[in-house]
DNA sequence: TTATAATATAGCTAAATTGCTAAATAGTAA
DNA sequence: TTACTATTTAGCAATTTAGCTATATTATAA
């Protein structure tokens, strides 16, 4: 449930395109032209990002908009301090 | 930087072994004890996390003992807090 | 229609990952 | 020493990943 999650952010590229999609939402075009890849290559990263419900896509005309999907992301962050923050059994030593 | 520390925790047995940690150290057998996968097979999710300095080791006679290097993964999610916490541009929407 | 533009999909390769079993290592105990 | 126990390391196979180029798809523009 959550792993498609993780897989999709334990990748850079990947990472870095959630924080561009922070900034607001982007075309295909737009975000690939941040990378040096082949545009293909960052197609598939959306694809894995978009699988894993963390961006969701429009389209416009000629254009596709990607837009972070900013509840599952939240979602995730939750979980994740649920699962691995606050304090462990060692505080004290 | 924090590419190992992603990727170890995009495994899902690496995961559970961190929140085994959690309740406190334990030895490699210990950990192992909780999955059913073949023990060489956990000292590697061991070394892995080891490698992403998620986990500590320490010898103890016949055993070794794992424990949580807590500061590591709070680190960890102060930076995940930063970069994908809170708010994003398309709030008003 | 034909051409162009934006994007995705197919198909390939190299490298990484994850599991296994078998063997090596290191410490304890007889 | 010898044997036993805990663990890692080596080496292998199947799968996944991430990149590429070439091709298909879909929409707009001429």
């Amino acid at each position: 449930m959550n792993e498609g999650i993780f897989k999709a952010m334990s990748d850079s590229t990947r990472r870095k395109i959630i924080e561009l999609l922070k900034e607001g939402p982007k075309t295909a075009g737009e975000i690939a032209n941040h990378f040096s890849f082949a545009q293909p290559t960052i197609s598939r990263h959306l694809t894995v990002l978009k699988n894993a419900n963390l961006i969701v896509d429009q389209k416009d005309g000629n254009f596709i908009i990607y837009r972070l999907n900013t509840t599952i992301l939240q979602e995730w962050l939750g979980w994740i301090f649920e699962h691995f923050g606050g304090g462990d059994s060692d505080e004290k030593e």
